[in-house]
DNA sequence: CCAAAAGTGTTGAAGTTACACCCATGC
DNA sequence: GCATGGGTGTAACTTCAACACTTTTGG
């Protein structure tokens, strides 16, 4: 092929590569993630479901693919983002409603894709889904409900899901997806749907409070109707502060 | 393009992705990673050592590449092969002599390809390396005194160490490295060498024997001038058990 | 008999588990 | 005053870290 050309191509679509990305919510009870709806098709058959993705540019890396994606499809930028595996299984788009779909959207519909998944985790009130150009809509769907989803995007929430579960005995990422003031029971809350487990309460709130790593501010909850709960804030300055010492032990 | 065109490229070689393969040994002594020599090129300049990889064909997942590409470049089958990450930053080629080499041996030399990296341990005395058609030569070299490689292979061997380092605290792999019989001295060095810091003695022989995920043979190490130690086997059907009941903290 | 690596126990500190009741608020 | 979730302490147990000397063999 042409040099000139190739050089032209940097900055096109690679119809070989796509990042998918699987971010995560939390709505205080439970863990959702955030999924785009293709619409219905022709035959009003087919899953509509999706995790957000698409083709990566030449000119970016994956890293920046995956950014750029989560830009365009959701408008947040700059949040912790990392990368979950490759996936390429030759048939993951032997879906016939998946063709289909793809036929609307893409230059070169057949083409074999490996996606590369990378997963996150944002307030969701900090953002309201908008759907984009091929997105019918885009919202958060509780991970428990999900029982299928379009290509191998199944397959993918559970690896992310299982990556999360790792994450998070290791580094406190969890506060991602709390509101900057929260309780330590919602803190508790969130560890139990992440880990799909129960934790004793006491011995989580020991845990927590032991490490530091929450600051209690003097500020209570008001209008619910119980015992109103201390608020506190994420101590990134004492995380840092652990972690440069080492510590990466955050096991439940 | 025209499909019939397509479907008989599926068992063609897809120049965009490749997969390339970490494959730990382990000496006694130190650990080490199996390379490939691309011999000199043409101004007798660059870097000649590099991880053992290539392009996947259409009709293969990435899985089943790396299991191939392995196979055909050490003659190893059915070994423990785990992903590491994919890397595709755009100038992962930008090198001179890694696009020169390039041009000698693929149909597109220029294209952007995303590799998808695997990590393998394997017990170095049952391969003796084979160089393939495109490599000069192959063989282990100690991780220690490797500080170039091409491509982005040095990154990738940074990723894989890292995976190791985590994955042995989870999962006993590192059996994989050692002969079938061992002494717990060879254990503890090969402890020392992933993890790369130094572990009490005393209290790693307790550890590993309390677990009792191996077994001891009524034989000795023959002919050492000092005193011989006990060889041991990995009991894996003990390993089978406790991770059944979903043990799964080794961590040392 | 010397060099070299194998093998072995104890103690104090820290962390983990399990567990049940009173408290403050809104309605 | 009642329903709801918030908040608290202790004791038994397990695990972990630190540490030094004796043993067996080949040469």
């Amino acid at each position: 092929m042409d040099k000139e050309l190739k050089k032209v191509n940097q900055n096109e679509l690679n119809p070989h590569v796509s990042v998918d990305c699987v971010i995560f919510g939390f709505d205080m009870e439970k863990l959702t993630v955030l999924l785009i709806d293709r619409g219905r098709n022709k035959s009003d058959k087919g899953i509509k479901l999706a995790l957000p993705g698409n083709l990566i540019y030449n000119n970016e890396n994956l890293d920046q693919a995956a950014n750029r994606v989560l830009d365009e499809l959701t408008g947040l930028k700059d949040i912790y983002l990392e990368q979950v595996a490759a996936f390429g299984n030759p048939d993951r788009i032997s879906k016939d409603s998946d063709r289909e779909w793809l036929k609307s959207i893409r230059a070169e519909p057949e083409a074999r894709v490996i996606t590369v998944a990378y997963f996150s985790l944002v307030k969701m009130p900090d953002y309201l889904p908008q759907a984009s150009s091929f997105a019918k809509r885009a919202g958060w769907t509780s991970v428990t409900e999900i029982n299928e989803l379009a290509f191998d995007h199944y397959e993918i929430l559970q690896a992310a899901k299982e990556k999360l579960k790792q994450k998070i005995k290791i580094q406190p990422i969890g506060f991602n997806l709390l509101p900057e003031k929260f309780t330590l029971s919602q803190l508790h809350r969130l560890y139990e749907s992440i880990l799909e487990k129960p934790l004793d309460k006491r011995n989580f709130r020991r845990k927590i409070q032991n490490l530091e790593i929450v600051t209690s501010l003097k500020e209570k909850q008001r209008g619910v109707p119980h015992k109103p709960s201390q608020l506190f804030v994420f101590n990134e300055e004492r995380y840092r502060e652990l972690t440069e010492n080492g510590f990466d032990n955050f096991d439940f």
